[in-house]
DNA sequence: TTCCTGTATC
DNA sequence: GATACAGGAA
């Protein structure tokens, strides 16, 4: 059973929308290289690179990745050290190390595939609800229900034309009922295509997605620091503390930024270090 | 300066 | 339900 379908939409209505984004789709196709494999675990890795990054960057990345990693197996042989590395100018580190993990996991538990549906990928450190379905629609072509900043976008655009927080609660049975049982993959790039097409082309419909937020600044950031740091380790691994903070401080000093506290730098480190980036050793800080 | 996005964790 | 997370482009 679906869920019933809200404010008077039917099903007919789904199905013209459906033929809509289809032939509009078809216009806006988006030949992107990771279309055109079927690998889960180079699906993922699509994925998660575009969990956070816009399509031209991951344009330059994803293929050195696979490349680099074309397997789960050689994903899991890497130290982590080498896939943040790799990610490096990707943003969110932590996100490398996720992937590492769900490597290790799928190496030890799953004979170096992906585990198959929904709900296991789900398990994986990494993976949510949207990048599972992602994974699961492109690479088995199954039926699921992918919500992500351009489907939300299209279906907000359609059906909640003047609603100003519509959650991912109401798109779902919406979402669920316009997903074909075949050429799931097809339907879906239309999707992300129109998507892509309507925020370039208007105010981003996303933007009254309940899912919607702004991000704090950048500039002076916690976040900014922790990058820094994790680049300046994987530079100078073995790099001491106190130099460390030194260098932080410096670095804080050229920017026209005040000193980093002692206990923000440590509170900073603490935190790297729980998340599996770096460990302070005898010989300063490592991988 | 503003824009962009899913997951993990509280 | 709120917040942290990274970086480049416009």
């Amino acid at each position: 059973m679906t869920a019933a379908l809200p404010n008077g939409v039917s099903s007919d209505d789904i199905d013209a929308f459906v033929r809509r984004v289809r032939e509009q789709g078809a216009e806006l196709y988006r030949d992107l290289p990771w279309r055109n494999t079927r690998d889960p675990y180079a699906i993922w890795i699509s994925e998660v690179m575009l969990q956070q990054t816009q399509v031209a960057r991951v344009l330059t990345r994803w293929e050195r990745f696979i490349a680099r990693f074309p397997t789960v197996d050689a994903l899991s042989a890497a130290s982590s050290a080498d896939v943040v590395e790799e990610w490096q100018g990707m943003g969110y580190n932590r996100r490398a190390l996720a992937l590492k993990r769900a490597a290790d996991i799928c190496a030890s538990e799953f004979g170096g595939a992906l585990p198959v549906g929904v709900d296991e990928l789900c398990k994986l450190p990494g993976i949510g609800e949207a990048t599972a379905a992602g994974i699961t629609a492109f690479s088995r072509d199954v039926p699921c229900i992918y919500i992500e900043t351009n489907v939300r976008a299209v279906f907000i655009h359609e059906f909640f034309p003047d609603a100003e927080r519509v959650t991912d609660k109401q798109l779902r049975p919406l979402v669920e009922a316009a997903c074909p049982a075949e050429d799931v993959r097809g339907w879906y790039y239309a999707l992300l295509d129109v998507g892509a097409h309507l925020k370039k082309t208007q105010v981003n419909p996303t933007r009254r997605s309940a899912s919607y937020t702004r991000q704090s600044a950048f500039e002076g950031s916690r976040r900014q620091k922790r990058a820094w740091i994790v680049r300046e380790v994987m530079a100078c691994p073995g790099i001491a503390d106190e130099e460390l903070h030194a260098r932080l401080d410096a670095e804080e000093l050229r920017a026209g930024r005040d000193r980093v506290p002692v206990q923000e730098y440590r509170s900073i480190m603490a935190d790297l270090s729980c998340e599996g980036f770096f460990s302070l050793t005898e010989g300063g800080w490592k991988a």
